[in-house]
DNA sequence: GTCATTTTGTTCTCGCGTTCACAAACTCCT
DNA sequence: AGGAGTTTGTGAACGCGAGAACAAAATGAC
């Protein structure tokens, strides 16, 4: 289980470092339009605002993209690290749940840019299945079976209410399904193979105010 | 500098566990409506999703707030939990830019429901400001300062582009806000004392196809 | 060709977070 | 009252990630 026996790019990428890397992208991505042909790590890091140390040990893992004395090519390490990540390939992504925040996540514009195609919109309420948005027609839950199987689709994201949320999860799942981001504020229970990863805006916001209420005791004392 | 001579509530709670506190009042929430009165790090910790040591260790760095043998009080630890988070007060809120995501995000329920709440909606564009969203109604980007100064606001939201994100930030800085939840996709850089957190879906469905991509790799050499 | 300069890639150390394992403490039954 | 059964709170071990520091490698000046 352990014992990895492939013969080509099996080194494991540390999970922090695979969390950092869209950054590092998107960073080389504002250099290049900017003009940029070669960066050093210091640049780069300041950049995607770490420290250089890091960013270099972090690209170490991807393999030698660097000259020493020089410097990294920006467009020669930007396709490296699309490479590492995926997103040189194509994505047909599935968007459940057409609230307030569906239609967000529809219109986003950093979907298609990095590869994410939206196939489809679906939602459990008829009343939205006239709609169009962003060029998608909301069409009804059920057929995310028949749209997974035709499009290959591997990522879903699911923008419903909370108490919908599992059950479109495990329907996601048993349609072979094996990547979620959730947007509703539940935890989801998956079986093992599938990756979930939340956003959660109450969750943020009260970090924010825990910090912040440390400050205002800070400030009382001091 | 180390020393704290605060004479009260002085103990430090680790990151990692302060990101995980809201969950868990989530999840005593959920429990609480359904009744249920007293219950076990075990329950807890499954309906958090984490694991039962990792909760209680957690909930250790609070105090001592169960009883060995029988569990924790579900509504007394809620209340200790949500009191050292800081949504046991009020919490004005400014979100800046209202496109899609700023729409999306005022209308969040989420918001009220845990003593944050909406004082402002601001966008630069003229266009927007005959709008009322969620019962509040747009305003000028510049009306910021006289807002934050008037209702004692500490948190900011931002939901521009990227392209005016830093701006907003700076501005927001500079009237005195000190916890900003970025929806923009660009690094901000702020001051000493200012807290940022970043919500980045672009960034999210890049990790999840890296992870993708690898089960795909693992599925062709198995 | 040699030396000084720059910048990468890597090693090493430290601290934080997770998990295990167990003692302390509480309840309930007899 | 005492003992069996639960469940918390915490001490200790372990592993991962961050950052400092340095050796290796490339460039450019002379």
């Amino acid at each position: 289980m352990t014992a990895r026996t492939s013969h080509e790019t099996a080194r494991e990428i540390p999970e922090a470092t695979v969390a950092r890397l869209p950054i590092y992208l998107r960073a080389l991505n504002t250099l290049s339009e900017d003009g940029i042909v070669t960066c050093s790590s210091e640049d780069l890091a300041a950049a995607a605002g770490v420290n250089s140390a890091k960013l270099r040990k972090d690209l170490s893992y991807l393999g030698s993209y660097g000259t020493r004395g020089v410097g990294y090519d920006v467009d020669y390490l930007r396709y490296q690290i699309a490479r590492e990540i995926g997103v040189t390939q194509d994505w047909p992504v599935v968007i459940v749940g057409i609230g307030n925040l569906g239609h967000a996540l529809a219109n986003y514009s950093g979907f298609r840019s990095r590869g994410f195609r939206v196939v489809a919109l679906l939602d459990a309420d008829p009343e939205r299945h006239a709609e169009i948005v962003a060029g998608v027609d909301v069409r009804p839950f059920d057929d995310l079976t028949q749209i997974v199987r035709e499009q290959g689709v591997a990522i879903g994201v699911i923008a419903t209410p909370a108490a919908a949320a599992q059950a479109v999860a495990d329907k996601m799942v048993e349609v072979g399904i094996t990547s979620i981001l959730n947007f509703a504020p539940t935890v989801l229970n998956v079986g093992p193979g599938v990756d979930v990863r939340k956003v959660d805006l109450s969750i943020e916001l009260q970090i924010l105010a825990y910090h912040e209420q440390r400050k205002a005791a800070a400030e009382a004392t001091a």
